[in-house]
DNA sequence: GATTGGGTTGGAAACGGTTACAGTATGCCA
DNA sequence: TGGCATACTGTAACCGTTTCCAACCCAATC
């Protein structure tokens, strides 16, 4: 079923049948209408691997995302998609869930499918990586990562900023002792998120904090806040890395007969939709991740089309979004 | 950057650098190296799909879904996609979001791709585009779809069963006036998920039913609620279509002072993880995301491999789970 | 020393499209 | 009637791989 046999069961020749595909150039329309016809009884689908290598363009991009679950980075991808489908792009996912070995894999993949262009949602990244996208040539976009670099632009959220007014609200309500649940892949060395926290507090003289980390999911917070829990005295206020594994903090504390906020304050981060709709509604940091995705679509566009114009760096400022999980510090 | 280029600096013909790159057959150990010193040091990737179109095979399976962002989806693509990975294919999706047109380019796109199987997880299908399918010579799953089909392999939950659960233990507490929350695509003339609840009712002379819809999610099943309780007599047990649904109107009973399952009673149905740690905890029915996964995986591998010895139909049948969202009918 | 044959390697034809370029037909004008 | 745009359409090279088949090398065998 390709284009030799439609072209004979039309009487033309190949290049008239692709001229109607791509609706290029001139073809006469009773051509046309006989080509469309052949192709309609033959039911042919063109090969998109030929047509990508023949062509040499491609019209796909790809998304590497740490974990697709976590709303936080669907809808990032969400907006993604339907941008670059409006754009007669298609979009093509691949989910690390934090392993680097998949990241690598991905990319590779996505290298080898000559996409048209790269997102990058993940959070954490090789440097050699990084220099093997870019001696690729394919466009890059990444997300919190490192140092912008050629043909690289990348957007960063200030979690620092978000962390402290979340620490800051606490702070004032009279919180002094903080638990923070994070995931694995968030504690590393390198990474500033845990950091973060740890450094927020320190500003203040006579706070202490204690961390626990689980997967990114609602059975590690559940988990983390376990961990938390059981080591030591227990604190006043959990912040939480994200909003999922949050509600999982807010099941295990209701598990143990602590009421939220009256025994314990927690706080989310991301303000996916879960955390309006748990119980309590969760304190949180907004991120905006509809705008993101379509910065994160807008910079792919503009570097496929033309000579980028693009900056290079973007900064987004989180927001705080007050609910019904923090309260007063409780007596004691 | 391609094949003839690493061919010549290493000194080889392309046809050795390709045997290298598929490890198959035999090259002296010391040519591979070479060859390998020369990819390393150019830093190719081969072209995937020049790959494809000489090689005629493609590694790739396609997956379409209705929403993704749906945990039950997306637990059945997470399964699929580790199997096929395990098995060394890669998983490319697609999200139809309901959306008929956006199956039907999705199905297209997917055909034009070559895939190696093609799995669809979606609601409904229009026998034309099964056809269509069926002529390219695809292997296809489906998910809950109409009649098996020569080259289809149908996997389908008994849904009547696992309502019919529900309605019997709601009814044996007492309840009378049940309230349905559904979403649009599920609500069509041809859909039987709809039917399903006023039949299983029906079969009790003293019930009553009532329905709403709207999409997907949990603003949905709130919206969907709302409106179920904004029309007449209120129902005293409220069963979702599914579990993310059933959060959403979970949140809209609080907020009107009802309390679950005291003043009024909640159903889910899938038993997605969040059904556990929302409170509070749904009662739902089991439906065996990853079972169904890694049928689905077996399958398309089987298909591929070699002469399909595969079922042609599997049936599944639904567990109920109960937890804390269901009571005693109240008192009137 | 010629023959044989296994282990390696190279040449070149696909795979299914796109596209630059050349060719043909048609109509219009001088 | 010949010349010449103009509007289509066909020819064939090329995109980057895989793979069949032939060719080569070299040691073992006769």
């Amino acid at each position: 079923m390709n284009l030799e046999q439609v072209a004979r069961r039309a009487k033309v020749s190949t290049a008239t049948v692709s001229r109607v595909l791509n609706n290029a150039s001139v073809v006469k329309s009773s051509t046309r209408a006989r080509v469309l016809k052949a192709i309609e009884e033959l039911k042919y689908h063109p090969n998109l691997h030929a047509r990508n290598l023949a062509g040499g363009k491609s019209r796909t991009f790809g998304m590497i995302l740490s974990n697709l679950e976590n709303p936080f980075f669907f809808d990032i991808y969400k907006t993604v998609e339907s941008d670059a489908h409006h754009a007669g792009y298609e979009v093509v996912v691949a989910n690390t869930d934090y392993r680097p070995e998949q990241l690598v894999s991905s990319i590779r993949l996505m290298i080898g499918r000559r996409v048209a262009g790269l997102a990058a949602i993940v959070s954490e990244m090789e440097p050699a990586l990084i220099e093997e996208l870019n001696h690729s040539g394919i466009p890059v976009v990444f997300y919190d990562v490192g140092a912008p670099r050629q043909n690289v632009t990348n957007i960063r959220v200030n979690y620092r900023r978000g962390i402290e007014k979340v620490l800051d609200y606490l702070y004032s309500l009279g919180h002094r002792k903080f638990g923070f649940v994070g995931h694995h892949s968030l504690l590393g060395p390198l990474n500033e998120r845990a950091r973060t926290v740890m450094d927020a507090a320190a500003r203040y003289r006579d706070t202490s904090v204690r961390t626990a980390a689980d997967a990114d999911t609602l059975e590690g917070g559940r988990l983390a806040t376990r961990a938390l829990l059981a080591s030591g005295e227990a604190p006043t206020a959990i912040v939480c890395v994200n909003d999922v594994m949050a509600v999982g903090a807010l099941r295990e504390l209701r598990e143990r007969g602590l009421r939220v906020p009256r025994d314990i304050s927690v706080t989310g981060f991301d303000n996916i939709k879960l955390s309006e709709f748990c119980h309590p509604a969760l304190t949180t940091v907004h991120i905006p991740r509809e705008h993101i995705g379509h910065l994160v679509a807008d910079t792919l566009l503009a570097k496929t089309d033309k000579a980028s114009t693009a900056e290079h760096e973007m900064v987004i400022d989180p927001e705080f979004v007050l609910r019904d999980s923090t309260g007063p510090a409780p007596e004691r």
